[in-house]
DNA sequence: GTCATATTAGAACAGGTGTTCGCTATCTTT
DNA sequence: AAAGATAGCGAACACCTGTTCTAATATGAC
């Protein structure tokens, strides 16, 4: 990358100020009257050279088609994450449905850092109601982040519906011959053992957050 | 807020695939085009309801004056916190120095969404190592956020650290006449009582973030 | 000095773009 | 039935905006 003229930075600075003031991009017209520049082709001269250096990115022929490459990636790291429910003991677990991918539709979402959900497809987050789930280590309160998937590995805590019982839970599932064991994610508890067609995962635990004060 | 018909929500999503897409808002006539809509007044016309109800910005006489507000409040608001040790049974509590909310200096950080610190001074995190915290709902593994405070209110879960006992925990802090009760965040559990002289507080716990899969 | 290159200026063009106006079609309310 | 509210349509206007062209001014190489 080439050392940037004094003018070239300040284009810059003004360009990544105007967005973040007002969320979109400045015209030329805008950067030649906030630079302090006498004419539009020399912001556009300017522009080009930043283009050029991998600064900006810019469209041809569109208003305010000129985005900043250096911010672009912080901003990403930040993923909305939709929360559709709640998980309770006695109640059947919210299962994600297409539109609850909606940015408009659903009613609630976090912001989750991409660390947590490690680019996952399909993560949701479901808000937990009641103690029942104290032998997983998760309180009453407490937001469970899920990701929708059909099967799970041995091992993995999921989502458990038990159709016969009529209760949710958050459990390790191991598949044995004949039988499913769920154990409690505090290993000083019992495990329960169920018959496979009890059983409906329905999401993966990605991870726990609890907001304490 | 209203509900909002099925072309509205369609026009919140395309705005918002858009700015995801090309990194600048559409003009008017992209969505017309991006969501079947047969003429630039009725984009108008959805687009001022969507800012009535507080979807949307929009600047007057812009170009590409339209901005999500579900969307860029959420954007901004990760807060880097640095994870200055670990917090186990019987080790003494990492406490925050003066440098360590250098950004430069210090070893590891986490991205934290601003809702979680709820723009909260002094935060900080601790690795919780070792099982002698699940009678706190508390993993081997998981990240404890902290804030350096001196004093906690009553009832506040609290990192102690026990002189006598040269021990560490997370407890939830009660100062009774003659001594204080420190109470597992699992109300099932027995209350631990000690001498007022014996206890050091090194930090209030603000959430628990445990990491599954 | 001359020449080439880089940078800046001003102006004008062509198409992009927000806005507005008149009109129609469904409903719901009176 | 009449009247109003809501939603949609198409066209036209006036300004916005990226582009381009010509010219002028540095700055350094030779």
């Amino acid at each position: 990358m080439k050392i940037l003229s004094d003018r070239q930075q300040r284009i810059i600075k003004f360009i990544d100020r105007f967005i973040a003031d007002r969320g979109y991009p400045p015209t030329i017209r805008d950067i030649q009257a906030g630079c302090r520049v006498s004419s539009t082709s020399v912001v556009d001269y300017n522009l080009n050279i930043l283009k050029r250096e991998g600064y900006i990115r810019r469209h041809a022929e569109v208003s305010r088609g000129i985005g900043l490459l250096t911010r672009s990636l912080a901003s990403e790291s930040l993923v909305p994450v939709p929360v559709i429910g709640q998980i309770a003991a006695g109640e059947p677990i919210p299962v994600p449905t297409p539109d609850t991918w909606d940015v408009a539709a659903v009613s609630e979402a976090l912001g989750i850092p991409r660390e947590l959900t490690r680019g996952k497809e399909g993560v949701y987050a479901l808000r937990v109601k009641g103690m029942s789930m104290v032998d997983a280590l998760i309180n009453d309160g407490d937001i469970v982040l899920m990701q929708y998937v059909n099967a799970v590995e041995n091992g993995e805590m999921a989502a458990v519906w038990l159709k016969e019982e009529k209760e949710a839970t958050l459990k390790k599932v191991y598949v044995e011959p004949e039988r499913i064991r769920l154990q409690p994610a505090n290993s000083q508890m019992q495990p329960l053992y169920v018959a496979p067609d009890n059983v409906e995962i329905q999401g993966r635990v990605i991870a726990v957050i609890r907001q304490v004060a």
